[in-house]
DNA sequence: AGTTTGTATTATGTATGACATAATACAAAC
DNA sequence: GTTTGTATTATGTCATACATAATACAAACT
């Protein structure tokens, strides 16, 4: 009733245009995002520098600290990089390093949780022609040492984690690209999570699919086509429970 | 030679323990390292408040300063969002959109560029199955109307970006997995850049592999491991440039 | 009563000045 | 010619003050 009232009023007052909601962002949202803009509009590259806290304080008419506060988020994301003296020059963002920070599984929700699951069994599955493009004769008998620790079948469920981190990790590696590697890395955490948590609802089952050793051998034969079936029929439990 | 000599100064003194390298990150890097473990350890979870400013300024014995430079970063982040005499409580971060802060192609070096090239080819392969088990009759009816206004072989390229775009964001959207979505509509802009600059050596091939005609009906079918060989089959074209 | 209005309080947001520290160039000393 | 010292510069850190929004609660009003 009181906000209806408030409404009419200003309704009155304001009758035609739009009340248009009022900026709601801090100034340091909006001198970092000023800065991001300033660099690519003036083109700048890796390695260029960018103005000095002072200058860029003046020209923006707002204090040192607020710059700063701008330019330390640009530091945390790895698009800046400072030196005393020096001033701060541009450098390639880590991109996926940012997500790391923000990435404990704890503080993501379930949806969020099991669709970066399934996004990981698609890039395992998808790599497979980076894979045996670019898989060295050095590779296979690391992989073969991987593998040949690889426990009997139906055994400690543990050992078996521990065993497949290393195995698909390798993999990652071999396709040469530090990016997918990295996220990875990253993502691995959620990914036991998931595996781990009553997210999935269908329970694990015991049937074995392709095993490492037969994956390592498809990668040998250099074909791609097959060995995205195999790696498709290696992670049939984790699909299978995704598919209920 | 210089150098040399000062190594084996530097061995000298310092025989046999290991030289550790001192550490180079900021005191904001390690407060908010710290805060973040402080997170975690507590078990907060979103929606949990954390600490007022000037307790965490005391708690860790550094100025207020460089709490709210670390705080700061959180907030950029999505982890934290901050209310005046509220303080501060724990946010769930998009991780999608942080890294759009950072994603302007023009602001990633060449490597970067083209490993995420690489990611979108793999994740589009290998989200088949995703793709296959959840299309309605709905989504291929959509697709067979986007893909109605494909030109003829051979025609305006810009044409055809537009409409790959279209084709490919609705396989996305039919994955129903919102992370992929969002994660392909920010890859989009680096996926034209890549296509587009000179970044890939070999050139465009003019020679036409699987249509997007041939896709929706493999969809169709419902054939997972059908639609995996024809969407490879389909962007041979782009693993043709990067395999040199 | 119940509603409005004022006021104190609290925590974050912004500004300013001061000094510490590392990188750099260049002069001075050996 | 190498080292050493010194001035300079831009970032890193600290301390302080005040602005501003959110909140609670008392006071005033109908």
């Amino acid at each position: 009733m009181i906000f209806n009232k408030l409404r009419h009023k200003m309704k009155n007052i304001n009758s035609d245009n739009e009340l248009q909601k009022i900026d709601n962002t801090s100034l340091v949202d909006r001198v970092e995002k000023k800065i991001i803009e300033f660099l690519t509009e003036k083109n700048l590259k890796v390695g260029d520098s960018i103005p000095k806290e002072l200058e860029l304080s003046a020209a923006l008419g707002v204090s040192r600290t607020v710059i700063r506060e701008a330019l330390s988020r640009l530091r945390m994301i790895g698009l800046l990089e400072s030196k005393k003296k020096k001033g701060s020059v541009i450098t390639s963002p880590d991109l996926i390093s940012i997500i790391g920070k923000s990435m404990d599984p704890r503080l993501l929700d379930d949806e969020t949780l099991k669709e970066i699951f399934e996004m990981r069994l698609s890039l395992e599955i998808g790599m497979a022609d980076f894979i045996v493009e670019r898989v060295t004769e050095e590779d296979i008998k690391e992989l073969r040492e991987i593998v040949a620790n690889d426990p009997p079948r139906s055994f400690d469920t543990l050992f078996l984690i521990e065993q497949e981190i290393k195995f698909h990790g390798k993999l990652y590696e071999i396709t040469r690209n530090k990016t997918l590697k990295k996220f990875q890395k990253l993502l691995l955490p959620v990914f036991n999570y998931v595996h781990l948590s009553g997210l999935l609802k269908k329970p694990m089952t015991n049937k074995k699919y392709a095993s490492h050793k037969e994956l390592v051998d498809v990668i040998e034969s250099r074909d791609a086509e097959a060995f995205r079936n195999a790696m498709r029929n290696h992670l049939e439990n984790h699909f299978a429970r995704i598919f209920s």
